[in-house]
RNA sequence: CGCGGGGUGGAGCAGUCUGGUAGCUCGUUGGGCUCAUAACCCAAAGGUCGCUGGUUCAAAUCCAGCCCCCGCAA
C-alpha cells in the first residue's frame, strides 16, 4: 500500500475511459488526491441493439460521486477549458483517455500531463500494448508513466516496472495486472514529482515499436504464419478482436489451440483421434482446442469435428 | 426500430425450402474380442424437436407472437 507525504493533498484531473484506467482512479483517491473532476469519452452505443453505455471509469466515478465530464471535443472547447482553469489541477493524469491531449492542455498544470502507458517505452507506443506485446511474443512487458508531450507516447519517461509474462498469459490476464502495478506507480510518480526526486529521462526514440489500435482484421489467421507466431496472437487478441479464419463461408473463431511441430499443408485440417491439427508455415501445425463457428457458442475441437463431420484433408481460410 | 446466425435425446450437428414412422458423429450403459486398451465389434437406454396460439386429416417442418443464446457493428 502506497501512502502520500503527510498534510499533501495534490488536486488532480483525471481523464480515462476503459476498465484499464480504473484502478489508477481508485487508487489515487484512495491515496488522498483529490480529483474534483474526471474527463472520460462520451457515451457511445454499445452492444446488441446498440444501447447507449458508460465507460467505466464513468460508471466508477459515478458510484465514487465524482463529477463527470465528458466533451465530445476538448482542442478548441472553451467551456471545458475554462472549467479546467478554473480548477488549477496541479497534474492532469491521463489513462486511456483516446484522445489527443491539445497543447493548451499540456501547458496548464504545473506538474504537467502525467500518462499511465501499458508498456515499457519507447516499445509498443499506440492504443493496444498489452495485444501487442504479448501477440509479438514479448517474455517481459510492463508499465510506464511519461509526461505526455505533443507527440504519440513520446514523452519523458517518469517511473517504468516491468511484468514478466508467462506463456499461459493473455491480454485478459495480464491487463488487471498491469492496471494494478500502473495504478500504484501513478501515486509514487506524483508523490517523487512533488518532491522533486524524480528524474524525467528522455526516450529513446530510435528504438521505438507501434502498438496501433487493434482492428477486427488483425485477427484474421493467415496459416503461412508459425504456429508459434499464432498463438501469440490468439493470447495477445483475446477476447478481441480473436483469431480466426473461415470455414464452409463461415467465419470460425480459433479460441485456444497449442502448436505441434508436425508439417501439414499450410490450413489443411488433419484428424487423428481427439487431435485436430491444422498446417501452418515453418513446418509447424496448430492443435486446436476450443473453436466457435459463426452464430454458435465455443465449443471443444472434439464437438467441432463430430458435428461438422470434420474429415482429414478439409481446409480452413476457405 | 442497426445487420445477421441459432435453439432437435448428455455434447456437437443434419432434417425445415418441396408437412406424413426422429437421423448422424460422439458420449453413456450392458455384452463381446484382446495380454491389454482411450482401439475394434454387437446391443440398449435416452427426445414435450425453446414457449404459446393458428392453419391442416397430419406440423421439427407452414403462419403469428413471445423467451433465450451467439456473431458483426460500435
Amino acid at each position: 500500500m502506497v501512502t502520500l507525504a503527510a498534510g499533501a493533498t495534490m488536486k488532480l484531473v483525471f481523464c480515462g475511459t476503459p476498465a484499464f484506467a480504473v484502478p489508477t482512479l481508485s487508487t489515487l483517491l484512495d491515496a488522498g488526491f483529490s480529483v474534483p473532476l474526471v474527463v472520460t469519452q462520451p457515451d457511445k452505443p454499445r452492444g446488441r441493439g446498440l444501447e447507449l453505455s458508460a465507460s467505466p471509469v464513468k460508471q466508477r466515478a459515478l458510484h465514487l460521486g465524482l463529477p463527470v465530464a465528458q466533451p465530445t471535443t476538448i482542442k478548441n472547447n472553451e467551456d471545458f477549458r475554462g472549467q479546467l482553469v478554473a480548477l488549477q489541477p496541479e497534474a492532469i493524469i491521463v489513462v486511456g483517455y483516446g484522445r489527443i491531449i491539445p497543447q493548451w492542455m499540456i501547458d496548464l498544470p504545473p506538474l504537467g500531463n502525467i500518462n499511465l502507458h501499458a508498456s515499457l517505452l519507447p516499445k509498443y507506443r499506440g492504443a493496444a500494448p498489452i495485444q501487442w506485446a504479448i501477440a509479438r511474443g514479448e517474455k517481459v512487458t510492463g508499465v510506464t508513466t511519461m509526461r505526455i508531450d505533443a507527440g504519440l507516447d513520446t514523452g519523458a519517461i517518469l517511473l517504468q516496472q516491468e511484468l514478466p509474462l508467462r506463456a499461459s498469459d493473455t491480454s485478459e490476464t495480464v491487463a488487471p495486472r498491469l492496471a494494478e502495478s500502473g495504478a500504484e506507480m501513478m501515486v509514487q510518480t506524483l508523490r517523487e514529482l512533488e518532491t522533486g526526486t524524480i528524474q524525467p529521462r528522455p526516450q529513446d526514440h530510435a528504438q521505438a515499436t507501434l502498438a496501433p489500435i487493434l482492428k477486427k482484421e488483425d485477427g484474421r489467421i493467415l496459416f503461412s504464419w508459425s504456429a508459434h507466431e499464432i498463438v501469440n496472437r490468439m493470447r495477445g487478441f483475446r477476447p478481441w478482436p480473436g483469431t480466426f479464419t473461415t470455414f464452409r463461408g463461415k467465419t470460425l473463431n480459433v479460441v485456444t489451440a497449442e502448436v505441434v511441430g508436425r508439417k501439414i499443408p499450410e490450413g489443411q485440417l488433419f484428424v487423428e483421434g481427439d487431435l485436430v491439427l491444422v498446417g501452418c508455415g515453418e513446418n509447424t501445425s496448430l492443435a486446436l482446442t476450443e473453436v466457435q463457428m459463426d452464430g454458435k457458442k465455443k465449443m471443444s475441437a472434439r464437438d467441432f469435428v463430430n458435428g461438422y463431420r470434420i474429415k482429414s484433408g478439409d481446409k480452413l481460410g476457405s
